[in-house]
DNA sequence: CGCAAAATATAGCATAGGCTATTTCTTCGC
DNA sequence: GCGAAGAAATAGCCTATGCTATATTTTGCG
């Protein structure tokens, strides 16, 4: 039955798994844009951090001290800020689910400068396979 | 010039707008959810607020004083919970952005339950732009 | 009615993510 | 090589959102 109201129990699913969703989006932020500056720059410095974040310089290292205790990223004191493997990885994904979710948002008729900034929140809760399925239609899609 | 990179003053305003948004995301989803209740059972009891939520009681009341101090909601001890003219129209708008966001979804080729799961996230970062370019697409489907 | 069970509120704690003010370390120019 | 400027770290505070444990109020039943 498709058209059920969702019992009491999934609607509390769906909205943990939007909680936990949230829990990692700032990780996601900060590892994609430490990737960005160190391709741009050659290093992540934390003020530049801070800057592109549009939060205070003491944010910026608290958010960075998670990034280690999460393996996501290493570094020492009043030294860069560097990429584990696995926040590369993060980085990596992070950045193409983003390309996939502006190129979504145009292909349906969003301006530009609209979808990036809409981008910015939806990407955090697009799964793997809404994922797979823009990347579907935007393969299809007539140019 | 359309494909610069942005600026880090552009992308901090996105990063903020993005905090903002979610600042406001909670509100969204309990002032539908009262609504929910209140229309399905006449009345929206903490308990039952906190059960669809999916988190303890004690965390369901203090959105509510929450809901209540931003002018959306009114309660008295012990009873249940009302909504604003205010809290009533955004209840709608709410409910209304989310059926198109599940909608746009499934446009696109997401299964109806994954829509549904990725739309709880997302719609919350849906401009109203956005919105409306979805609306259209829409329209403009063939069936 | 009167009391036990259920519902709600309150107290108190934790974590995350902001902030400002201040301290500490590095770096650079003289 | 030293001292000032700049960058990063630390201290300390706030709010929001979770939680558990406990008190209080309502309600319903015998």
């Amino acid at each position: 039955m498709p058209h059920d109201t969702p019992t009491p129990a999934d609607q509390a699913d769906r909205f943990a798994r939007a909680r936990e969703v949230q829990a990692v989006a700032l990780l996601e932020d900060y590892v994609e844009m430490i990737g960005d500056l160190i391709a741009e720059m050659g290093e992540a410095r934390v003020a530049d951090i801070a800057a592109r974040m549009g939060v205070a310089q003491p944010t910026a290292t608290k958010a960075i001290a998670r990034l280690k205790r999460e393996g996501l990223a290493t570094s020492r004191p009043y030294r860069g800020v560097f990429l584990t493997d696995q926040g590369a990885a993060m980085a990596e994904r992070v950045r193409a689910r983003h390309r996939t979710v502006v190129e979504l948002l145009i292909a349906v008729g969003v301006p530009a400068d609209t979808a990036e900034l809409d981008a910015e929140g939806i990407e955090h809760h697009v799964s793997d396979h809404t994922l797979r399925a823009f990347e579907a239609f935007l393969a299809a899609m007539p140019r």
